[in-house]
DNA sequence: AAACGGTTCAACCGCAGCCCG
DNA sequence: ACGGGCTGCGGTTGAACCGTT
């Protein structure tokens, strides 16, 4: 990766006082790396003084953080990951270093760069809003179940149940305790088309009671709302099975005793089978031939055009 | 094989907020 | 209260990569 841009690399030959930019070396990652083993980050322009490297404190610090902190997750985003961008985009919007905060060992440039690159794209394509209810919709209703299916897929090949691979469900903003680690942040497939949309709710959602909802349909401000991501989660069973309890710490389905902080993977199985029964109702008779959706690799590479063409179309005769 | 166009992601920039003298 | 330095955030850029023709 070692190149040079006509913009951002100085020539060394030129000035070596000069700062360097552009692409870093091995041999600057070195001795970023061997610098802050030896003292620890943080004081960045001192640091970039002392090392002997060319570069702006800001610049060290960047690529500490993004690049070379030990911690940070290489590879793609797991569907799990990707579904809790989604939720909590929906929740902060462009908020990217809080929501990296949920996502251990990923950046906040990364989940940023993913949903510039894959999301906005998607949007872009259909000629839709991101800020608008209609995006909203499209990824609660299209992208979030399969992207469900697809962590269901990922999670049974890989013979791991959910709870083992470590999603983490944020405790935000003085959540509930009840708030889990190891949940899914699904909510159901139906929202109330009225309600207002996703920012500037924080102090509002802290009061809503989605036990008012009537179960099958929530507000997506609501359902936005991460502290009560786990009980909606209960509640869109209960759309099924009316055998929630009202202790969504733990819940009942389907005669199983649930425990939200590591719901059990048949569980999840069962319910992404539904949930995808009732996308399938959703987008009925327009689903492509040939655009088997559950096959395809949609989470980790583009989604299926046809089919998110065809769901907003449907959306918007709704609108 | 080469050319081309689209996509990805590391890195930069400007700005805002915080801290401290 | 003010100004300067530092840090962190979000938006943008552009080279490298990849797939298609």
């Amino acid at each position: 990766m070692a190149m040079s841009t006509s913009k951002s690399v100085s020539s060394s030959s030129e000035d070596d006082n000069e700062l360097r930019r552009g692409p870093w070396t091995l041999e600057e990652d070195n001795l970023l790396s061997q610098y802050i083993s030896d003292h620890g980050e943080g004081r960045w322009n001192f640091l970039a003084k002392r090392s002997g490297l060319k570069r702006t404190g800001k610049s060290c610090r960047l690529r500490w953080l993004n690049y070379l902190k030990p911690d940070v997750k290489r590879g793609n985003l797991t569907p799990q990951e990707q579904l809790l961008i989604l939720e909590l985009h929906s929740k902060w919007g462009n908020r990217w270093s809080k929501i990296a905060q949920h996502l251990p060992g990923r950046t906040d440039n990364e989940i940023k760069n993913y949903w510039r690159t894959r999301i906005q794209k998607q949007a872009r394509h259909l000629k839709i809003d991101t800020d608008s209810r209609e995006f909203q919709e499209l990824v609660r209703r299209f992208w979030m179940p399969r992207l469900l299916q697809k962590a269901k897929e990922s999670s049974s090949s890989s013979a791991m149940s959910i709870e083992n691979q470590e999603i983490p469900l944020p405790l935000v903003d003085g959540a509930s305790q009840h708030s889990t680690v190891g949940t899914i942040p699904w909510q159901g497939p139906c929202m109330s088309m009225n309600e207002a949309g996703p920012t500037h709710m924080d102090q509002h959602e802290q009061n809503s009671d989605s036990e008012h909802n009537n179960g099958s349909c929530i507000s997506f401000s609501e359902s936005a709302n991460i502290a009560k991501v786990s009980q909606q989660f209960g509640h869109t069973i209960n759309q099924f099975h009316s055998s929630s309890n009202d202790d969504f710490g733990t819940f009942t389905y389907d005669g199983h005793h649930v425990n939200n902080n590591a719901f059990e993977m048949n569980t999840f199985k069962t319910t992404t089978a539904r949930v995808a029964e009732d996308v399938q109702y959703l987008i009925g008779d327009c689903q492509m031939e040939g655009s088997n959706w559950v096959s395809n690799d949609f989470a980790c590479n583009m989604w299926n055009m046809d089919e998110l063409w065809h769901f907003s179309k449907l959306q918007k005769k709704d609108f």
